[in-house]
DNA sequence: AAAGTTATTGTGCAAGTGTATAGTTTGACG
DNA sequence: CGTCAAACTATACACTTGCACAATAACTTT
């Protein structure tokens, strides 16, 4: 009588791991840090909430890893997006990765969300920290290289106080285009961001093609 | 020698309040959300769990007062900062109330965390998403005052745009100085954020004087 | 086919959560 | 004085949380 068990299917190590995280920021995102717990996260994984504990050694463990992965996917996103869209042109190459994270998906409220309810434990937790660090340089520093091989952009030093500049704009903008959305018409804060950055950067305007 | 001493001293409504408020937020400037439970608040206030719900409908009520307190605070001091700081001279008073934000007492590692743990909320909670909205264009507006004033600035739409970008910006600064203090020297962003309003705008750069 | 590994489950627990509510103390007012 | 509303405390409850641990089912290896 007692053989009611569930029945289950083991799955490989890898994407155990990558529904648990998944599951994890799910549900973070939806619900903030409160509604991420154990059992929900076990739950829509579709699993069991002692399973959890075989894969990471403890919540706080999970909750960092789903951190480093969503950082490390926006990255390459962008990354991927201005590859993509850009051709050969150093110019368009920079300005579509800055247009790509000012656009969904990843000018997103969920995303938004589960940043803002990271950030405080990224001051916290040195862990955390490392890894916001590590997500952020790569970022900026992406936006540095972009910089760096604009032509007449020769010099690192202030190639870098532009690159905080640029990632602070875009920072700023994807920030309060993901907590209001419905303040900004379609597509404005891409167009102020990208005529920010040119005006940061001593690019021609737009209109004067 | 009996311990008759004075078992608790009633305060007036306001005070009592501003301490449960004050002590709700040092918590979470703390420790996050999940330290500024309803025992922890009334110890550090002072006071006995119980007298929570005397002055609070619900916990979620104590949290939203707050949030409405640290944001009007923030945004006065500003102000305050850029009328007393600023002379006459326009382009001075805007540069000055830009400076002012990148700055402690405003940009401060626990202010940004204060902020950011109640940003989920405010994705999810129509009244603080009210107050949000509310202290946010609040800021935007004075901004974009402060940008028609400008000599040669008469233009309502794209002051608008420009506003935005500026507080884009600022925000994005503000938050990553915020989070990562020692990533950045002394005055650093002060002087970043300042050039890059400055190339937004269009006024001569500092070096240009 | 038998044995062995380990991924997965189920149960349980101690600690902590917000909140309800009854009782106690205080200070103001007649 | 004595009275009384209400500011405040104390206790208890129902529930949730993260985590430990033993039992078990599903694969792999031999």
């Amino acid at each position: 009588m007692s053989g009611d068990r569930r029945k289950f299917r083991r799955e490989g190590e890898e994407r155990r791991r990558e529904a648990l995280i998944g599951a994890a920021l799910e549900l973070f995102a939806e619900g903030g840090e409160a509604a991420a717990t154990v059992r929900a996260i076990a739950e829509r994984a579709g699993v069991t909430p002692g399973l959890i504990r075989h894969y990471f050694a403890t919540k706080e463990d999970l909750v960092r890893q789903s951190y480093a992965a969503v950082m490390t996917r926006m990255t390459e996103e962008s990354e991927a997006a201005a590859d993509a869209d850009a051709g050969c042109d150093p110019v368009g190459r920079l300005l579509a990765f800055v247009a790509t994270s000012l656009r969904p998906p990843v000018m997103d409220a969920l995303r938004v969300g589960l940043w803002a309810g990271f950030l405080h434990q990224v001051q916290r937790n040195p862990e955390m920290r490392a890894v916001h660090e590590a997500t952020y340089l790569a970022y900026r520093n992406r936006l540095q290289e972009m910089i760096l091989a604009l032509p007449g952009q020769g010099n690192v030093a202030s190639a870098r106080a532009l690159a905080i500049g640029c990632n602070g704009v875009i920072d700023g903008l994807w920030m309060e285009g993901g907590v209001l959305p419905e303040a900004f018409a379609p597509g404005e804060l891409e167009s102020i961001g990208l005529s920010a950055v040119r005006a940061i950067l001593g690019l021609p305007s737009k209109d004067a093609t």
